[in-house]
DNA sequence: ACGATGATGAAC
DNA sequence: TTCATCATCGTA
């Protein structure tokens, strides 16, 4: 069983969808090759009001991505040398995306970026196999006792939204 | 503990 | 146009 996860996947309530990826692949056509493994941590990042969002200061030429359809990539250049990867989650005009933090063992978003060799060229691009970077469901059943949630890292910054545990991890 | 390294957004 | 900041990582 292997089907690519489509846009209505994506259009639904964010931490829904970021409980769901776990366990999910992530994978890349890379010239004859390709290059998958299973994601294992997500991020949440939820709505006009969360403030660890980049979507928090409104609509620029950035974060507009985010305000886009849902199943579309979400990349950004962070700390002028890590890219980190985002698929944009819920209905358009609502500011959504989850972060890939960990697939296999390939743990933090920086280094899933070198690895799947992920750069801004994906930048609000759909994610499907035609594009080269796609997310499948393989069949795996994650057992929900395995499921772990915690606060979100790197974002200290963002005042009562901080400690939302917003952070989904197989443990 | 800290520096690398450059795009982004807000201030001026 | 300048400037502080940053959803991180590797080295120490």
């Amino acid at each position: 069983m292997r089907k690519v996860l489509q846009d209505y996947f994506f259009n639904r309530s964010t931490l829904r969808v970021a409980r769901e990826l776990l366990g999910k692949f992530l994978v890349r056509r890379y010239g004859r090759r390709i290059i998958y493994g299973i994601i294992t941590e997500v991020e949440a990042y939820v709505g006009p009001k969360d403030k660890a969002s980049h979507a928090s200061r409104g609509k620029t030429e950035r974060t507009k991505v985010m305000f886009g359809k849902s199943g579309h990539w979400y990349v950004y250049l962070i700390y002028g040398m890590h890219n980190c990867l985002n698929i944009v989650t819920e209905k358009e005009n609502y500011p959504a995306a989850i972060l890939i933090r960990s697939v296999g063992d390939v743990k933090g978003p920086g280094r899933v970026c070198r690895y799947f060799k992920i750069d801004k060229s994906f930048n609000a691009k759909p994610a499907n196999k035609k594009t080269g970077l796609w997310i499948e469901d393989r069949g795996i059943r994650i057992n929900p006792s395995k499921i772990k949630q915690g606060k979100r890292i790197g974002v200290e910054y963002a005042g009562k939204c901080k400690d939302k545990p917003w952070r989904f991890y197989l443990g």
